[in-house]
DNA sequence: ACATCTACCTGGAGGC
DNA sequence: TGCCTCCAGGTAGATG
């Protein structure tokens, strides 16, 4: 489930094999993604040369010199390099050949990801003009001093990428109990001591995930059809009825906004 | 204006 | 073994 640090990750893996090549044509093999991949793709994309790739939330933009490519991994989706001539598989929708005959290959079983293209300012798409501020870049305590002055609970704020970009439910789960928050807390009701703990908390958790997805950068470039990021390993996450890391109590899993919701009735009060 | 709910999609797990 | 049901999740758009 790629949240910041997996898209991070990918971003890492896949930037030092593909900047500064050419795009040969894009092969799309199925086009109903979240939404369908433009028929036109190839007349903005084809011999055009790989600038760069950045990363805003949770969108990909490999950056050309007109536009932009923008890709999101959805909840199923992930990135990696083949060759060309590899065989594709069942959910091997797009590649992006390029003139070395590696291919950026996108695998999205359950279709949730986007391939979108921009042109000029790619901020000015409309799923990108309206997202939130990155949490690792800037004063993050302020930020949730700022967007925390509204009537929802922690655990949604933190997951609305219109306050802030990149959390989803596995690090907001995390990211509150490494802050001792209640996730059912209202947002407004923090204070600005509180707002600088869960600033560390989420720093932390994203940047202890990012670096733990840089070890595996190697499989970005192998002949598995693994994602270039492992499984981590979590204090709360999928751990209904085990033991809580700090007070042994049984974790707790609850649904909130039709989500789920693991955390430790013990620790975050 | 703001908060909450629904729909999209499919592999895997669990029940019978 | 096979069929059925449920669940996971990001986010736009609809609804309250």
């Amino acid at each position: 489930m790629p949240e910041l640090p997996e898209v991070e990750t990918t971003r890492r893996g896949l930037q030092p094999h593909i900047e500064g090549l050419c795009i040969r044509e894009i092969i799309v093999r199925n086009a109903r993604l979240r939404w369908p991949i433009d028929a036109n793709i190839n007349q903005y994309c084809a011999n055009q040369p790989l600038q760069h790739i950045n990363r805003r939330g949770k969108y990909l933009l490999l950056g050309l010199p007109a536009g932009h490519i923008i890709i999101h991994l959805g909840m199923s989706g992930s990135l990696r390099m083949a060759h060309h001539s590899e065989p594709a598989s069942l959910h091997d929708h797009v590649d992006i050949i390029l003139d070395n005959d590696a291919a950026i290959r996108l695998r999205d079983p359950r279709r949730f990801g986007a391939v979108l293209w921009q042109d000029g300012d790619v901020n000015q798409h409309p799923l990108l003009a309206k997202l939130g501020p990155e949490p690792l870049d800037g004063d993050l305590a302020t930020v949730l001093w700022q967007i925390s002055r509204c009537n929802v609970p922690l655990k949604n704020l933190l997951m609305d990428s219109h306050r802030i970009v990149g959390i989803g439910n596995i690090y907001a789960n995390e990211a509150l109990f490494d802050a001792r928050l209640s996730p059912f807390r209202k947002a407004s009701t923090l204070d600005l001591a509180e707002c600088n703990q869960l600033a560390n908390s989420i720093r932390h958790i994203l940047e202890t995930a990012i670096i733990a997805g840089g070890s595996t950068l190697r499989d970005f470039v192998g002949v598995n059809n693994q994602p270039g990021y492992f499984q981590q390993t979590y204090a709360v996450y999928g751990r209904t009825g085990l033991d809580c890391p700090i007070c042994h109590q049984a974790i707790v899993k609850t649904k909130q906004a039709q989500r789920s919701t693991f955390w430790c009735p013990e620790c975050q009060q």
